[in-house]
RNA sequence: GGCGGCGUAGCCGAGUGGCUCAGGCAGAGGUCUGCAAAACCUUUUACGGCGGUUCGAUUCCGCCCGCCGCCUCCA
């Protein structure tokens, strides 16, 4: 397996720390606001991943934290007028919420940096015994870049290429523009923790540090994140982890790209972008996973609702393509599409093959794509033919795949009082046909089509179903 | 200014030094149908510009143009 590794610029061979096992770590998300696309992207990408991960065998660990002290979070607590903590766990749930309709993987382990103070402190206490940190005239402890020999080697940059353009706050008091905090201490009514420094809180890189280390080892295999926390985050987790010990933080670095939309990055602070829960309440997560798939995780999504609409049609097209060949197998097509395994074969060797070297090479999802649209297009020509045998190996082989991808619709909750009524439309439509009124008819499928169901006429009786937008 | 990415057919988006091709969506024609739909088959001046390397470049190199990201909180 083959993954594109940050610091390294470039694929390289990917070799556990432990043979068969992975232990990954992926920044989670601040919470003190709505998750918006960007955070989508970036965790159906993870999502993609890990579950590629799993289906190849890997036994995986996947941790990713929540943010949950922070200037935000402690601003937004101060604007409604209540805890901090109050503020966090409203838009964890959210967060959580966004997650699971998005068809994401709940995290192995999820851990608060609030329930990890101790270790941040234990390990800030090291890096300043190790004279990596230094107590400020301002009471925080900071961070010396200067210390580090390695400051940059992920973001590659030179600490003097940074230097022109940090900026220092007044009463930060650094030796270096480049220095962070790893400790601040504690201002009136703030949440405060105690400290060898006094009461205060960790700065924001060093519990990612320290709940990586507690969970996932030390080092660990894989560390990812959005490509926009490279630098300052990730840079200065490496730099506080490693200065003290020398040992490596996380063996390789994955990143993924920003989403743009109307071609600038979402972004919270700006106010510039479209949240989860709105992009979830026009289209399917079936629709945006999809999307998110068709584009290599690397890359720059560039958002737009004609884009979901292609994604909502190729959506569409796998769900006919499960009907249909329930149908010809003669099984439920509600079963097949909740549970594709029920058609107990062997997947077939060929798309199986295609679809473990494309995500063999750094997680080709674009391709893996590519071979479940292949599947569907062998399913629904060996339906036509009238071929049944090979479909039970196809229709395996799209479970397998999109064990991973995720991209076959649940079936719709069955709704038998329309049910009922469409057997009676149906029934008197084809009364009209057989009386050869035609405009009766027409009329019929076009009214329903605008009420968003689509009849199909066949030799065993007309079909209906609802579409997606 | 420093670091990095991108520019591929109507749209989105993979990929490769020459060989038949990614894939999706949309459009056109065909099969099927009372007409449709679905499905399948076929199909639409593709590689930003200018040079260079090469027998041969969309693919490698240089320059230019355009877009985007990081360098500050940010997925």
């Amino acid at each position: 397996m083959r993954l594109y590794d940050t610091p390294a610029r470039g694929v390289v061979e990917f070799e556990p720390l432990r043979p068969g096992h992975i232990s990954m770590y992926v920044c989670g998300p601040t919470v003190y606001a709505p998750p918006h696309l960007g955070h989508g992207r970036m965790a159906i990408s993870f999502d993609l991943i890990r579950r590629y991960l799993v289906f190849a065998g890997w036994d995986v660990k996947f941790v990713s934290n929540y943010t949950d002290v922070d200037d935000k979070i402690i601003a937004r607590a101060r604007d409604e007028g209540v805890s901090a903590d109050a503020v966090a766990r409203k838009y964890e749930a959210v967060w959580d919420d966004a997650m699971r309709r998005l068809r994401v993987m709940p995290p192995d382990v999820a851990p608060r940096a609030t329930d990890h103070v101790g270790a941040m402190v234990a390990l800030v206490e090291s890096l300043v015994e190790s004279g990596n940190a230094y107590v400020s005239t301002s009471g925080d402890v900071l961070f010396s870049v200067r210390s580090f020999d390695g400051y940059g080697k992920l973001s590659h940059q030179s600490i003097e290429d940074l230097d022109a353009g940090a900026r220092v706050e007044p009463g930060e008091h650094k030796r270096d523009p480049l220095d962070f905090a790893l400790w601040k201490a504690a201002k009136e009514g703030e949440p405060s923790w105690p400290s060898p420094w006094g009461p205060g809180r960790p700065g924001w890189h060093i519990e990612c540090s320290a709940m990586a280390a507690t969970y996932c080892g030390h080092p660990f295999d894989i560390h990812g994140g959005g490509s926009d926390l490279i630098f300052p985050h990730h840079e200065n987790e490496i730099a506080q982890s490693e200065a003290a010990d020398g040992v490596v933080f996380a063996r390789y670095w994955l990143h993924t790209g920003m989403v743009n939309l109307e071609g600038a990055k979402m972004s919270k602070s700006t106010g510039h972008f479209l949240s989860i829960e709105d992009a979830l309440a026009r289209y399917s997560p079936e629709a945006i996973r999809l999307l998110v798939a068709q584009t290599h995780y690397r890359n720059q999504l560039d958002f737009s609702p004609a884009l979901v609409a292609d994604s909502e049609a190729a959506v569409d097209r796998i769900a006919t393509m499960c009907e249909r060949a329930a149908e010809a197998l003669g099984l439920d097509a509600a079963t097949l599409r909740a549970a594709p395994a029920i058609v107990a074969a062997e997947p077939e060797a060929g798309a199986m093959a295609a679809f473990q070297a494309a995500m063999d090479d750094d997680f080709h999802t674009p391709a893996a794509t590519a071979v479940l649209f292949d599947l569907v297009k062998r399913a629904n020509a060996a339906v036509d033919r009238d071929e049944t045998a090979e479909l039970p190996a196809l229709l395996a082989a799209i479970a397998a795949v999109d064990s991973v991808l995720q991209v076959v619709p649940p079936p719709a909750r069955g709704d038998t009082a329309l049910a009922d009524v469409m057997e009676l439309v149906l029934e008197l439509r084809q009364r009209a046909r057989e009386e050869k009124d035609y405009a009766t008819a027409d009329r019929i499928r076009d009214r329903l089509a605008e009420a968003g169901i689509s009849v199909e006429d066949s030799p065993e009786g007309a079909k209906w179903r609802r579409r997606r937008r």
